[in-house]
RNA sequence: GGGAGAUUAGCUCAGUCUGGCAGAGCGCUACCUCGACAAGGUAGAUGUCACAAGUUCAAAUCUUGUAUCUCCCA
């Protein structure tokens, strides 16, 4: 039995002991596979409510397909995020004064690891404590051997097949981390500045450019004007004065010039500048950098002294002084400017020309495009595919290396002349190459992009590149969920990995889900102070309310504004459980309650077919990955149905000795079943509250199944329930205690059972007396079809407010009328309407009328 | 500039693919400790489904356009 109070927190610690302890989440062998892995949190994080909503989501499919039957795995883990667990230990280590660079690379990696050790194991414990079912002996990391081993593979097969290679180009520099950064990287702001325009002199004329960043000024070398720009026809082919560095350029014609821009000319500096780089290129422009990689102004002789080791923004005000000393600058407009922001650092980002290696995209993005477009992966909702293929049909060349320490080196070997050789090993290297032993080789100091080896993730996580038994069970994974705001980072990059080296789809369905946001819909975030901690809802409504508020509220692909009332309600979701199961144990602990041969009272066979209905639109919103309307549908029947209606239906059954049995049954059995429904949303309490009917644990059972198909043809319990509550309004309106009995009339054809459960319900006694009941005076009649019941009034109502209640009724029920017989008079709607819904509408019809007609007996009696 | 999404009850959202009398939770009103449950029960009130036009017997749902808001890409 039960403990008295429903308190989760005590026994959700209590279960996640026992699975773990007797590895309930190691997969069971069995024909069909389904096979997930996680989108790995980075190593330094905490869990946030992200990671509540992406988790529970997984969880309660895994657990859904558990219980189906299926060979179930859920892979942990976690990347190891490059760039932030690098200033995270530089942090730490600097608080103790130590230096990175004096400290040195071997040591600072060692420093890395020991924070691992220490302080990695952060997510996956909070996992735990929301009850995941990974298999934690599965938890992989990307600086795992075997996964550090699959990226040197893959970057080696890769610079051999020509698809990576190192070059000079222009990549978006991070000052600060001092290291390149990829594209997505990049957060594009607006911000309020200026716009300088700036004279120029040509000859003995002057020409006005408009720039936002008048700094890079030292190393323009061209001005460019449109080709279709009257104004500056003469001007193309001349040569303009550079101010403050003299230098002489040409004036060149392109397209690319906006000629509604400022004045319609623009200076180029090809060395900082992702357009100006291409105009460079075209026209074979000087390429003259004038800023170093931390931002500040070069040292080199042709830059005026004063501006030599300025940081960039300091030089902007030192040369606009100047210019507007020398009278070059013709007006400052404000102007909103584009700034590049580092996705980690928050610092500008600058463009620069930097030597890096790039992986080629366009032919592994082919592959990628066409597994989508051929359907072997589908988009969950449909339409980010649509974001997808924008993306993959423009892709960019993927710059990899990163100059900083943490992560998996480039394995790039230079000999003394500076020629590069890729390989898996230093001794490979040497071996293939037949260099001896003499000739000292230097490994490339860059690392790898922290996604370059999460792209490998759904293989590497099962030892490719080693041929093992995970591989050929679980690749390709059946499901991959996870948010919009990484199909570009991650899910894209897989896809093109996975088709390139397994020649197979990484997943067969991506289920995309949106950001939890605040209760007012405003993004979370610390500086706002509007972040919740999904542990702390955890400790306070338990891990299964916070599990199950986030599944019901989450439909595919849409945000999710969080307010802690769900979880309060859903905690009180799991007590209504707690306590609907002390009132099964109650009601059938004592009675045998084996399967009966057959059922036979209407209120058994009601619930049984509810249940059957209810279980088919469950799994078939399920496996659309609706799951928050399939929990929805669910919640309503087990609340309402179940809990509402069967539950006191079945108290009058079980007092009657020839339905004991059978309602015994029916009622322990659809709630147990239930709680298997239930158990993937709210693992715990179902696994407690299993526990004390059954000695199996429930995530070892199975998803129930249909009862045998009786159908519930006369619908009489529904008649019944609209019978009841018309009663119960009826005692309400007139203040008539709950607890007093009313004397009412039906005629001798009513089921004694139907009498029987309207009794119980409304408290009430029913007369058979035809006398009463044919004699229409001072009645007030209660009908649904062929059910009436009838009440001598006279002692409990007012009859203005009764006359006014059924007056209001009968002008809705007309418009009802109207608008039924306006249909079925209509040719068309006979002619095009489904049977089925021209017999509704017919029943339909009938009713109302039936229902008009009670009324107005009733108002007849109620006026004499 | 290109693309996507949103607009439904006081609040937060389902429902739209596949057209058939508008739903949930929370909140609100009144009543109720009756042997599972006050973390509860019973009964209620509440809507120009953003706007406009079209298709249809029938539109929240399909088509076209408009407005406002959000996000992504350049």
């Amino acid at each position: 039995m039960q403990d008295e109070q429903y308190e989760p927190v005590k026994l959700e610690k209590k279960w996640q002991k026992i699975w773990e302890e007797n590895s309930k989440f190691r997969p069971t062998p069995s024909e069909k596979k389904f096979s997930i892995v996680i989108p790995p949190p980075n190593v330094t994080g905490s869990l946030h409510m992200g990671h509540a909503l992406e988790h529970s989501i997984i969880d309660v499919i895994v657990r859904y397909m558990r219980l189906k039957g299926f060979e179930t795995l859920w892979v942990p883990g976690t990347d190891h995020a490059g760039i932030i667990t690098q200033l995270l230990v530089e942090k730490e280590l600097a608080k103790d004064g130590i230096d990175k660079n004096t400290l040195g690379r071997d040591k600072f990696i060692d420093e890395v690891w020991k924070w691992k050790e220490e302080s990695g194991e952060n997510i996956s414990n909070q996992m735990k404590t929301l009850g995941m079912s990974c298999d934690w002996s599965m938890e992989r990391f990307t600086m795992d051997d075997g996964l550090s081993q699959a990226v040197q593979q893959v970057f080696v097969e890769l610079y051999e097949k020509d698809l990576i290679y190192k070059g000079t180009r222009m990549v978006n520099w991070d000052t600060e981390l001092m290291s390149a950064v990829s594209d997505l990287e990049v957060n594009m702001t607006s911000k309020q500045g200026k716009l300088w325009n700036l004279r120029y002199q040509v000859g003995d004329e002057y020409l006005v450019i408009a720039t936002t960043r008048p700094e890079t000024l030292l190393g323009d070398t061209a001005i460019a004007v449109n080709p279709d720009d009257d104004r500056y026809q003469n001007l193309i082919g001349k040569e303009a004065i550079v101010p403050i560095v003299n230098r002489k350029v040409p004036i060149i014609a392109d397209e690319y010039v906006d000629i509604d821009f400022g004045s319609g000319c623009v200076k180029i500096t090809p060395a900082h500048d992702f357009n100006d780089y291409e105009i460079g290129v075209k026209h074979s422009l000087d390429l003259i950098s004038c800023m170093d990689l931390d931002g500040s102004i070069l040292n080199e002789n042709f830059i005026p002294e004063q501006y030599r080791g300025l940081d960039r923004f300091d030089a902007r005000k030192k040369i606009i002084k100047e210019l507007e000393g020398l009278n070059q600058v013709v007006k400052i407009e404000d102007y909103t400017i584009q700034i590049p922001i580092g996705d980690r650092s928050k610092s500008i980002l600058e463009p620069m020309i930097t030597e890096q290696w790039f992986v080629k995209t366009k032919e592994i993005a082919q592959k990628a495009i066409d597994a989508v477009e051929g359907d072997e992966i589908q988009f969950i909702p449909k339409n980010w595919e649509k974001t997808y293929f924008e993306w993959m049909y423009n892709i960019q060349d993927w710059c990899i290396s990163r100059q900083i320490w943490w992560g998996h080196r480039i394995p790039a070997w230079y000999d003394q002349s500076g020629n590069v050789y890729v390989g898996l090993t230093e001794d490979e290297v040497r071996n293939e190459n037949n260099l001896s032993e003499n000739e000292k080789l230097n490994q490339d100091e860059d690392v790898l992009d922290t996604w370059f080896s999460s792209a490998l993730w759904p293989f590497s996580t099962f030892g490719w590149p080693n041929d093992t038994d995970e591989l050929n069970k679980y690749y390709p994974t059946s499901l991959l969920v996870t948010g919009f705001d990484i199909i570009f980072f991650w899910v894209a990059r897989m896809i093109m990995m996975g088709m390139h080296f397994k020649k197979a789809v990484p997943f067969k369905d991506i289920l995309i889900h949106g950001l939890v946001r605040d209760s007012q819909g405003r993004k979370m975030s610390k500086s706002l102070g509007n972040t919740i901690d999904p542990l702390e809802l955890s400790q306070n409504h338990g891990a299964d309310a916070l599990r199950f508020s986030l599944i019901e509220k989450a439909s595919p692909g849409q945000d999710v504004p969080f307010d802690e009332e769900w979880t309060v309600a859903a905690k009180k979701f799991g007590n209504k459980i707690w306590n609907a199961a002390k009132f099964v144990h109650l009601y059938t602990d004592d009675i045998e309650n084996l399967k009966p041969k057959e059922i036979k009272s209407p209120e058994n066979i009601w619930i049984l077919e509810r249940f059957n209905n209810t279980l088919s639109d469950f799994d078939s919103l399920f496996e659309e990955y609706k799951v928050s309307e399939a929990y929805k549908v669910f919640y309503n029947f087990l609340w309402s149905d179940l809990f509402d209606w069967y539950f006191e239906l079945s108290k009058n059954l079980i007092l009657n000795d020839s339905n004991k049995q059978e309602t015994a049954y029916v009622l322990r059995s659809v709630f147990l079943n239930s709680l298997k429904i239930l158990n993937p949303a709210m693992p715990h309490i179902t696994e407690e509250i299993w526990s004390s009917f059954d000695e199996n644990l429930l995530i070892d059972n199975k998803w129930p199944s249909h009862y045998p198909s009786i159908i519930d043809e006369k619908n009489e319990i529904e008649i019944l329930k609209k019978l009841i509550t018309q009663i119960r309004n009826f005692k309400l309106t007139y203040g008539i205690k709950n607890s007093q009995i009313v004397e009412m009339y039906t005629e001798e054809s009513m089921e004694r059972w139907v009498k029987l459960q309207i009794e119980l319900f409304t408290k009430s006694k029913i007369n058979t007396n035809l006398q009463i009941f044919s004699n229409h005076e001072n009645l007030i009649i209660f009908q649904n079809q062929n059910y009436k019941i009838g009440l001598v009034p006279g002692e409990y109502i007012d009859f203005d407010i009764e006359k006014k209640k059924l007056s209001k009724k009968l002008v809705e029920l007309n418009k009802s009328i109207e608008i039924s017989e306006s249909r079925l008079k209509n040719k068309k709607f006979i002619e095009n309407a489904k049977k089925e819904l021209i017999e509704k509408e017919k029943n339909n019809l009938e009713t109302l009328t039936i229902e008009i007609q009670t009324i107005n007996e009733t108002l007849k009696t109620l006026n004499g």
